[in-house]
DNA sequence: GACGATACGGAACATCGTTCCGCTTTGGCA
DNA sequence: TGCCAAAGCGGAACGATGTTCCGTATCGTC
């Protein structure tokens, strides 16, 4: 719990907007965006990423109409909060595979980060499986930056005869992040054990 | 999908309620509780067990007062509609362990059996796991029912030597029900297929 | 048939997401 | 500096949904 690794550091730069769109060229608007996205933050570790519209707009000391504007999505917000996370953790993937004595070791790894990552974030897990409509852009955006990766690790799992072959990525991403779900309310539920277990039986039966 | 077993029949006997609450003297309030859980049943296909209180007292054609006096929670609806399914699946249990070559495989069977249930449920997995207030009562009567089947498979299992023994039924139980989550509305996601490597996955490491 | 207990129905209230629009602020430009 | 159009802001208002409450209707009994 609480490792520090490179995936649970939860600096942002400076921009908050990390993503394609150009930021605006007002500073007030700049200066909301960022303070919404530190006022989402907070009431996400404290409420989860389900907390009340109106609880983060009101932390910010901004109205309904500037979080919509600026996030019109509850994913939105989520992206923008945890962006960077999500990328270091899509990043921690080709070195795990570097470093680690074999390719389904680093797989075990970089599931331990994602679950690590996953369970440490309210609700997270649970919104990312969703399939409410509005949460198609978090889910893509995950799978946009996660699912290359987890793809090249469970490849060469494969490859090296380590594992079977007829799970892919996109399944086993979703398996892990539903076994995380309702993890951070449950000290009985041991979502990383259980996820190890899974990728143990992702081994080749001899 | 859609298989046709004792665990997903869907006949209720008479009584509308199989617990211990003693059915009412009035006719009227029987017949109502009784046309509860049918329309109940008949919106969960459709709609979810999401599915607005409302439309369930429409299409019952009663007021939402008399569904909340019958059903005070979403989960006593739930657990009405279901509970003989339910009940049929901790009856499977034991028969399942005195059939099967192995201790494990009887798991196995008995956990495609529960995950056939969820998957065929729009919803019922999510909010099985849901942690929301109102829940706590769908959660326990499923855990009551189903957790002392798991633990005497799981039991047997070990005691067999077949699995390893660091994994309790609590959480393989909240695991396969995770895993669950979302199957039903998305045909890539293969919820049985990833059960059955987690299953794989707990056996003995040799 | 009368009467008390029980149950019924749906209006009313609370919460939350989302939209909309009149007002304010900002940045560029003369 | 002063002006102005564009951009942004705030929060009232609306719709959907869960939940409560109470006046009225119905049932079972005597």
């Amino acid at each position: 719990m609480g490792r520090d690794d490179a995936v649970n550091q939860s600096d942002r730069c400076g921009d908050a907007d990390g993503g394609s769109a150009a930021p605006s060229r007002r500073k007030d608007a700049r200066r909301n965006k960022e303070t919404l996205l530190e006022a989402a933050a907070t009431v996400f570790v404290t409420s989860g990423v389900d907390a009340p519209v109106r609880d983060i707009a009101s932390r910010a000391g901004v109205g309904l109409g500037t979080l919509y504007r600026h996030f019109p999505t509850r994913a939105d917000l989520i992206i923008g909060v945890y962006r960077h996370q999500v990328q270091a953790c899509a990043d921690a993937g080709p070195a795990l595979l570097a470093a680690a004595p074999s390719p389904h070791d680093a797989l075990r790894q970089w599931i331990d980060l994602f679950v690590d990552f996953l369970v440490t974030k309210h609700g997270l897990a649970a919104v990312l499986r969703s399939d409410q409509a509005g949460f198609a852009a978090l889910h893509d955006h995950f799978l946009d930056r996660l699912l290359p990766v987890c793809a090249e690790l469970l490849d060469a799992a494969v490859t090296a005869g380590e594992i079977r072959a007829d799970i892919d990525a996109l399944t086993l991403m979703r398996g892990v992040g539903n076994l995380c779900i309702g993890a951070e309310s449950d000290p009985d539920y041991d979502a990383r054990r259980l996820t190890r277990v899974l990728v143990d039986g992702l081994r080749r039966p001899h």
